[in-house]
DNA sequence: ATGACACGACTATCGTGA
């Protein structure tokens, strides 16, 4: 079983590469973050004709997701329970008997501003959540954009911001961690300084010039299942590619 | 120190992203 997760930066624009992605990659789920439109605008026939169920929650210019998938998705969840939220950030599903979570991050802007109080709170109130869903689903995978890179080796040594390093976001990746989560992609040997999102300004791609944000994490009943886990850095090359790159994990089920 | 680039929004600049 192959899961991949891709934030898109608008899914009108990125379609094109999405279906392109999806002929090529033939994953058995993808999760899309920054989907930038209401559902009535989400190109459902098109996903539909390339062989791919669709579920999603969107909203109008910021946000959304939504998980596509080879088999029919069931008992599909949209937003945190119990979490008061306008902002789009969280579907899930299950697919092939696998809890499939797929989340789009706050980013925070900067470390002390309200939408950092905010991308803590969130983070709270999805770690509390998790801890219950994993109860009731052996096999689980949360996928999507995190907007934390979760150690020193997650960003490049010239990233000087804080946001997305800084310790009270590192301290809330390791609490989902602590529920017994694991980062897959640290299984597996990685290529020096990987990263899964690069600026789109100053040449940044062409410098490897960015940060480890999108993760693909698993329940312990998976961690043994895992084949491999990588960044396929091909559609950040294309013309007018998202500034995030998928990541890929495949599954011995 | 600031901005750079991309996207969407009541098309004209601006909020947001990371």
């Amino acid at each position: 079983m192959k899961i991949a997760t891709w934030n898109v930066n608008s899914l009108k624009v990125r379609l094109p590469h999405v279906l392109d992605w999806l002929a090529a990659n033939q994953p058995d789920a993808l999760c899309l973050q920054e989907l930038k439109m209401e559902d009535k605008a989400f190109p459902l026939a098109e996903l539909q004709a390339a062989g791919y169920h669709a579920v999603y929650n969107g909203q109008k210019t910021y946000n959304g997701v939504a998980i596509l998938s080879r088999a029919a998705p069931t008992e599909v969840l949209r937003d945190i329970p119990g979490f008061s939220d306008e902002q789009k950030r969280i579907i899930a599903a299950t697919v092939d008997g696998v809890r499939v979570i797929c989340g789009y991050f706050p980013n925070g802007q900067a470390v002390g501003s309200e939408k950092f109080a905010y991308k803590l709170r969130w983070l709270t109130a999805l770690t509390e959540w998790l801890r219950e869903e994993m109860r009731q689903h052996e096999r689980l995978v949360l996928g999507g954009d995190f907007n934390v890179a979760p150690e020193d080796r997650d960003a490049h040594p010239d990233w000087k911001d804080e946001i997305h390093v800084s310790e009270p976001e590192r301290a809330a990746f390791a609490a989902l961690l602590g529920l017994g989560l694991v980062d897959t992609f640290r299984l597996f040997e990685q290529p020096e300084r990987s990263y899964s999102w690069w600026d789109y300004r100053l040449f940044a791609f062409r410098r490897n010039f960015g940060l480890r944000i999108d993760h693909l994490l698993v329940s312990p009943a998976l961690t043994a299942a895992c084949r491999s886990c990588a960044v396929d850095k091909t559609p950040r090359s294309l013309e007018r590619p998202s500034d995030h790159a998928p990541v890929v994990l495949e599954l011995a089920l």
